[in-house]
DNA sequence: TTAAATTGATAGTAATACTATTATCTTTGC
DNA sequence: GCAAAGATAATAGTATTACTATCAATTTAA
């Protein structure tokens, strides 16, 4: 997959940011800096300020690129769900069994990530960190709805859909698969925090977080294919 | 239901506030104004200040209350689940089938909530939506293993094992319960919100919201009780 | 090579998240 | 019934945050 990364851009909705962080170094080191410092100090104690200190800028040169730092959570995450779509797609791709492309979908959504050293700017462990800390307060907002109809949750609400269809291959009858599928997305994420920091909400341990076996047990047992 | 809980106090924490609100009318003022103005404005934009002025008060007075809003949502959302316990133990109370008992603590942690006019100055379906909009907010930072060591969490911690050792009492090998069962919660909360503001997530509709009956079979598929 | 766009450096403003002080008002103990 | 203690109101003040504005220096593109 390595070398398809070189080729391929994640391009992100252009309303979130009101220049592209892509199209220069700067923007580039914006986006890998803010990755860093939420990673460190949470997006909470996470400011402009702090962030062009540390990249050695002005915090008006960040403005240029992001409104505030809502937007610059909102970036991120949208770049994930992009990134975590296309490696979707790419590894069910040619999957002849229903079951089995599923299989991989929900192993895709809940497994670990791996650095991907072909995109220098995006340290995905730390992206992956801060999806798993951050990513709901990027549209637990009361913008939500404003924001939805502006497309900035496609990419999420498309990862869904894919993934629906898949479920719906298998069960054509069955009348949940949206809930089913955000609720094995957002599970994975709140799974692998209390694991982290409130181990008694789980049964993982840190290290060996291993949330695939449960999710991919309880969704094939909670769509109930016809027997065949 | 409703006498019972004239004569029953929930009991929070004391290290969540400065000084019990509870103890006086201008402290219940304080969660009864919090909840309303959190429902209304989002947790983000709530202030001491906006508080201080819908009550008629300094914000300076709310500051002897609480240490700031992060201690006060916390507070709310601690309210909630220790009620939520209490309804739990007592609906589930006497109920001989096991399976029966966990049927009815699913429904509890899905269903809508009414209004309880026997606690006069919260309102019980604000406080509900704040929970499905906000509670996350309360544990999703950088000082959750501080406060954690604290027993700022206990409450949700208890009800997610006494729901666990339901799952246990039927089958005694499952390996997920508490995982189970938080996935269960938040799900919850997630779908909820996802029906209100981002329906491509979810297969709910707004009004007529029902995460009960996807979430009892799911869990009921995912536990596989023993054939008896 | 000149204009246009980008960035750096700096300043400033309104709002937020507090802390402090003092006067007033209410309890409670005796 | 009154003094002392405690709670609240009114006000002021500070550091930080979340921006906006200005202008010079630099880079880039026509």
């Amino acid at each position: 997959m390595q070398e398809l990364f070189t080729q391929m851009r994640v391009s992100v909705n252009d309303k979130i940011y009101l220049k592209d962080p892509e199209s220069s170094e700067l923007g580039r080191s914006i986006v890998k800096n803010s990755i860093e410092l939420i990673d460190d100090v949470g997006f909470e104690a996470f400011t402009f300020k702090k962030l062009g200190s540390k990249m050695g800028s002005p915090e008006s040169t960040v403005y240029r690129y992001f409104e505030n730092k809502h937007r610059i959570l909102l970036y991120l995450i949208s770049w994930y769900w992009c990134w975590l779509e296309y490696r979707l797609v790419f590894a069910t791709n040619n999957i002849v069994s229903d079951e089995e492309k599923l299989r991989l979908a929900i192993d895709l959504l809940t497994s670990n990530v791996q650095e991907d050293h072909s995109i220098s700017h995006i340290n995905e462990v730390l992206l992956h960190n801060i999806v798993i800390t951050e990513s709901f307060k990027a549209y637990h907002v009361k913008e939500v709805d404003v924001e939805n109809e502006e497309g900035l949750y496609m990419p999420y609400k498309r990862l869904v859909q894919r993934v629906s269809e898949m479920i719906l291959a298998i069960n054509k009858d069955f009348k949940f698969p949206h809930m089913l599928i955000s609720t094995v997305i957002e599970g994975n994420h709140h799974q692998r925090f209390f694991a982290r920091h409130l181990p008694a909400l789980t049964d993982m341990e840190v290290g060996s977080e291993n949330t695939s076996d449960l999710y991919t047990a309880m969704v094939m047992a909670t769509i109930q294919p016809p027997k065949s």
